[in-house]
DNA sequence: CCGCGGAGTGTTTTT
DNA sequence: CACTCCGCGG
């Protein structure tokens, strides 16, 4: 105990003791909420409090494992807490108890590729694809439909503020809504709102929700600012019985509004309960006062509320926030690798260094970069590996050997053959349909006789490798193996990069090895998808150095490095141009500053070009409007580093009182040997 | 009915 | 500028 209390401050101290009843912790960035987490894990279980009771919900799975390995560091017995994502505690739950809901427990789940996939034919039923109407298409109709469920709101609702120009189409989207929703329970699908929708729903059964508040005796939520309505409603049924809950968020973090969040959610936690103990950590231990006082004073230029203001434990400061400015991006990336090297040099390791953007395109001048100065680094957020049309070719191959009634995985696996288009793949997913077992459709659906017309001759390969799929189902490593003799000829067809693509493919070969269940493989890359591993650097990267990270500010909260580059700070890019028309929107921007800006320890680097490109045209770019105000310019070190100069050849003498050595036609004999 | 080629469009963040 | 949708030829 006394260990504790000099490990902690006292309003850490005071989260950590407080195990009964709920406990609102509002925790600055930095203030050390994941200590606070982790030790209270460990105080429960020596208290006696059994570690499988406790359930630790956070929004990333790379935050749970990463609260929990510290834990387990102190005692073994951490590992045994359950936790996850909402999403993946969903999916757990679900696979025991979907039949109360008259669900099946056999369910596969779609990806908003799938989704988006499964809208459109319910769209094509309910008749919703107009031809003369400009009406919307499939992503836009997800989109709508998720946002909707995520928020409770009507399609209505959601129509007039993202989408008003499609509002005729309101009554028919609210029909396709129910449509939809009865196809995937037909189908046994869930999306990822789903999970959700359900998880509420068991957890509205009386028997049920004690049944699970018997088990997980204290729950605990992390970045609570980040949950929305539904997660919000999750986390107060599952306290409903025992009330021993604790959330931890930060109002000023929240980042998630686009996905239906609401920091509301935090500031209605207290009122949903009875003497809520509500817990401030406020002193800031990561960064420097430097630091802090640009995230300060960002926040302060908004007309909102956060009344925190971050103040600094730490004295000793390294070096003033810098602010540069460069031509283009590849001279604002060959600065940044210029400067990582420098510091690794003075021996900071490139693994205590990161580089943060607001949209995974920007870091890809930087990527470059990198591998040609031989830089070891990995990517967080952006496009997913899992969701390139390769891997989710081959991903198909694996599903319809778990759930035979996957059609949309059947859909696609039969689009690839030659001789198969659209209609021909949905007469024969049709027939599938109708069968009971992969066996059936082999023996039968694919039975060689000629019913499917001219590509019934393709089809013979595609059942060699269903009949030898069947016998290793249940190895995934194995089943991947034949899955890719199979797709490779495909896929070589379809790709003329076939050749790059394949180190997904790779990738996934690594990670099908791990399992040895197919059903989890294929619910972790829904639900918990891993991430694109280390990039490989060309022959030998120095003695195994850990990567360097790049990551989308989003995917960036909760991690801390000691220095942080902070790219592309143009207006436009953060904040987005999506945000600009709205003022809601360009607030969640500026709370995306603020987390980047508070990652950083001690040393920090703003940068920008000046020279854009948009839509074939260059344009100059302008300096993010979150820096641009003297408050906040006062705080950094400035660098003109290049200035936005003319081309020098401007300079130069034009061509005047030279002779003209060729005409056209001599120059193509020139060039050519031939004239035109 | 497949598949190719041209035209047009919108381009973020994540489970 | 990459992807999707549409229209046409085979």
């Amino acid at each position: 105990m006394e260990d504790l209390k000099r490990k902690l401050n006292p309003s850490q101290y005071e989260a950590v003791r407080t195990m009964d009843g709920p406990v609102l912790v509002i925790a600055g960035a930095g203030s050390g909420k994941t200590r606070a987490i982790e030790y209270r894990v460990l105080h429960m279980i020596e208290s006696g409090i059994r570690p499988e009771s406790i359930l630790l919900l956070t929004f990333t799975r790379k935050a749970s494992h990463e609260m929990l390995t510290r834990a387990t560091k102190h005692d073994s017995r951490c590992r045994r807490v359950d936790g996850g994502t909402f999403h993946s505690f969903a999916f757990k739950i679900l696979k025991k108890y979907a039949k109360v809901l008259g669900l099946s427990n056999l369910f596969s789940i779609l990806d908003e590729s799938d989704a988006a996939e499964a809208i459109h034919r319910c769209a094509v039923k309910v008749g919703l694809v107009n031809k003369d109407k400009k009406s919307p298409k499939k992503d836009t109709l997800r989109s709508v439909i998720s946002m909707s469920v995520n928020k409770g709101l009507s399609i209505v609702a959601i129509l007039e503020k993202e989408y008003p120009h499609f509002m005729e189409f309101a009554k028919e989207i609210e029909a396709l809504k129910g449509e939809y929703t009865a196809y995937k329970i037909h189908k046994n699908y869930m999306d990822y709102d789903d999970l959700l929708v359900y998880m509420k729903l068991l957890l509205e059964v009386d028997e049920v929700r004690k049944k699970l508040s018997d088990k997980y005796r204290y729950v605990m939520v992390d970045e609570y600012q980040d949950t929305n309505m539904l997660q919000g409603d999750i986390s107060y049924l599952l306290a409903k019985e025992h009330k021993n809950i604790m959330i931890v968020g930060d109002d000023a973090q929240s980042i998630y509004g686009f996905r239906g969040s609401s920091h509301k959610n935090i500031m209605d936690f207290p009122g949903k309960f009875d003497n809520c103990r509500i817990i401030t950590l406020e002193e800031n231990y990561r960064s420097t006062q430097e630091i802090l006082d640009v995230a300060n004073s960002v926040l302060e230029n908004m007309d909102n509320k956060y009344s925190k203001c971050l103040m600094a434990t730490r004295k000793e400061s390294v070096e003033k926030p810098k602010l540069s400015f460069f031509k283009n991006v590849y001279d604002e990336a060959a600065w940044i690798v210029a400067k990582i090297k420098e510091l690794r040099d003075e021996g900071l390791d490139v693994h205590h260094q990161a580089v943060l953007f607001r949209s995974a395109y920007v870091s890809i001048p930087l990527q470059a970069e990198l591998s040609k100065n031989g830089i070891q680094y990995q990517v967080f957020g952006g496009l997913k590996f899992y969701e390139t049309a390769h891997v989710k070719d081959l991903l198909a191959h694996m599903k319809v050997v778990l759930n035979v009634k996957d059609e949309i995985a059947w859909h696609r696996m039969l689009t690839l053959i030659e001789g198969i288009g659209t209609k021909t793949a949905d007469r024969i997913t049709e027939d599938i349909m109708a069968k009971a077992s992969l066996e059936d459709v082999i023996g039968k659906t694919l039975s060689g006789n000629d019913k499917f017309g001219k590509s019934s001759g393709n089809l013979w390969k595609l059942k060699a490798f269903l009949k030898s799929a069947v016998s290793c189902r249940a190895l995934p490593g194995s089943l991947y193996d034949i899955a890719l003799d199979y797709y490779l000829p495909l896929m070589k067809e379809k790709f003329d990069d076939w050749h790059i693509r394949i180190n997904d493919l790779e990738t996934l070969r690594q990670i099908a090895a791990r399992y040895d269940e197919l059903e989890q493989l294929l619910a972790d890359f829904a639900i918990e998808p891993p991430d694109r591993g280390v990039w490989k650097v060309e022959p030998s990267a120095k003695h195994e150095e850990k990567p360097l990270t790049l990551s989308t500010i989003h995917s960036s909260k909760g991690l801390e490095w000691d220095s942080v580059f902070l790219i592309s700070l143009v207006d436009g890019v953060l904040p987005s141009s999506f945000a600009l028309d709205s003022e809601e929107d360009i607030e969640e921007e500026s709370r995306l500053f603020y987390v980047a800006v508070t990652r950083a320890k001690n040393r920090l680097f703003l940068s920008m070009s000046h020279e854009g490109s948009r839509g074939g045209i260059t344009q100059f770019n302008k300096i993010s409007r979150f820096l641009d105000a003297p408050n906040v310019l006062g705080g950094l070190d400035q660098k003109v580093i290049f200035e936005p100069i003319e081309d020098p050849d401007i300079d130069l003498d034009d061509s005047d009182g030279i002779m003209p050595v060729y005409d056209k036609n001599s120059l193509l004999k020139r060039v050519t040997g031939r004239y035109s």
